[in-house]
DNA sequence: ACAAAACCTGACCAAACGGTCTGATACCCT
DNA sequence: AGGGTATCAGACCGTTTGGTCAGGTTTTGT
């Protein structure tokens, strides 16, 4: 019997759940074992028991993301036709509305945790999916707007409302299409 | 004499240049106070004789972007036309260009820093300027749109590179146009 | 020139941190 | 039923942290 066991999964569970939401709202280095444990409702030694480190907590927490993310990326042709760019927005706004959490640790602490692997893993991922919409773009201006698109979708699905207090009641579906719409607007659009 | 003499300025000044960068490259709980005196060419004692606390340390570092970004919000007209918006974007955009490093902390660390006071100040002021802004938009759609932009913006330039590396090097007056066309153009599309 | 204020350093401290270790309890398989 | 293992809790440890303090040096005002 491994370590996944049935019965002991659902503490590994809850640390991982509970960690995830204090790296993505209090940050890594501010967010304490302890903090973890008592959100879990169990020990720091209980939380050390699952996760070796604070650092494997944080690969554990955000690695099922980053391989969704790279399961996108592989799934891009070579070159972007303009259909299979929205797909790829799509794919996109649906992956940050499926992870927003993880979303926002790599958002904000990618380059402060770059040390970590598992965040240059993410980085990477971040820059060569950047890399791969922004290769469709005709010119350095357009390049902008996308990446202003991007990082400005990926802002606010991640921290939820900080800058946009009364839009986040909204359902989720509506948000969904919106920035879908303002996404393929900022590529279509010629200055 | 107050502790503003002329010789000590520059010691003053260097210590919270040192601790800006640190405060938006690492984060401020990951930034110690050794790292900074470390930056600045001095001790820790002596970053701590002219600040008294790390808290005010990034409270001496913040508060005159602040101030601008007060300046801003009480020149905005009560109701803003569509004049007056555009101008709203170029002061923000420029803003965000001549505070980068405290946008950045802000941007990323608000949320978490609310329980300072000087964070909690920031917040409000970003609280209300994005409602200003977000008030001339006709629907939660529009606004949406608004607050990607925003958000997407002061990501991008905060952050530098993150998301658009091949675009930093593109002249600031160039940077400056294009965001600000993309800003204007959110709100002027109809969904 | 000289006293006072400003400035800086090194030693030091209590608290909090991540992580280890020992042992107790719960669970599983045969 | 019983041995083995997974799972935790509490005490503990070395390190690092923000911050204090006493003392020395430089700068300033007169």
């Amino acid at each position: 019997m491994t370590i996944e066991s049935r019965a002991g999964a659902r503490a590994r569970r809850d640390i991982i759940d509970a960690a995830l939401s204090a790296f993505a709202q209090d940050g890594f280095s501010a967010t304490s074992v302890q903090h973890i444990a008592d959100a879990a409702d169990t020990s720091k030694s209980g939380v050390l028991y699952h996760f070796d480190s604070k650092e494997r907590m944080l690969d554990a927490a955000i690695t099922p993301a980053l391989d969704a993310l790279e399961t996108i990326l592989n799934g891009l042709p070579p070159r972007l036709t303009s259909a299979a760019l929205e797909d790829v927005i799509v794919a996109f706004v649906d992956f940050l509305l499926a992870h927003r959490r993880e979303a926002a640790i790599v958002l904000i602490q990618g380059r402060s945790l770059a040390s970590v692997p598992v965040m240059s893993r993410a980085n990477q991922l971040v820059a060569d999916l950047a890399e791969a919409i922004e290769a469709a773009a005709p010119n350095p201006s357009v390049k902008l707007r996308v990446g202003v698109g991007l990082a400005g979708t990926a802002y606010v699905l991640a921290t939820g409302d900080a800058y946009a207090p009364d839009l986040t009641p909204q359902p989720d579906d509506e948000v969904r299409a919106t920035l879908i719409g303002v996404l393929s607007d900022l590529f279509a659009r010629e200055t």
